[in-house]
DNA sequence: AACCTGACGAAGA
DNA sequence: TTCTTCGCCAGGT
């Protein structure tokens, strides 16, 4: 278990009921920049393995991306965001800028981060 | 080691 | 605005 994966699994634990993140922010958050390809990585590896609310990462255009496997479909995906009052529409778009969720500066101190890190990424917060 | 493959993203045509 | 192209990183072959 690297520790770039436990960090995207702590992310992803803390995405509130209603809320989405983007690929891009839960690498960011987990101290990889430009990881989304990996993040989307790893939440495929987890399926059906780790109890993770993965319907509330969507990608940064606002739409639910999943190519759907064993355990999770595009549709699943959306019908789980709808549950959470999410509006998903029928060709799978919703406006993340309505419901990404924009953590504070305590959420990244809760990651465990070091200081170097948080410096680093303190400035490219386009989220927060 | 070289090359391929993504549940991605930003920029340019 | 939709479609390409390219960069990105980790894992597989």
């Amino acid at each position: 278990m690297s520790k770039f994966k436990n960090y995207v699994y702590q992310v992803v634990e803390t995405i509130p009921y209603g809320k989405v993140v983007s690929y891009g922010q839960v690498a960011l958050y987990a101290g990889v920049p430009r990881g989304a390809r990996q993040v989307g990585w790893i939440l495929n590896q987890s399926e059906g393995k780790v109890d993770l609310p993965w319907w509330r990462v969507v990608n940064n255009a606002g739409r639910v991306s999943i190519k759907g496997n064993r355990y999770n479909t595009p549709d699943l995906q959306r019908k789980l965001l709808r549950s959470e009052g999410v509006a998903v529409d029928e060709e799978f778009n919703l406006d993340i800028e309505y419901y990404r969720f924009r953590p504070n500066e305590s959420f990244f101190k809760s990651l465990k981060h070091d200081e170097a890190y948080l410096d680093a990424i303190s400035n490219k917060f386009p989220f927060s």
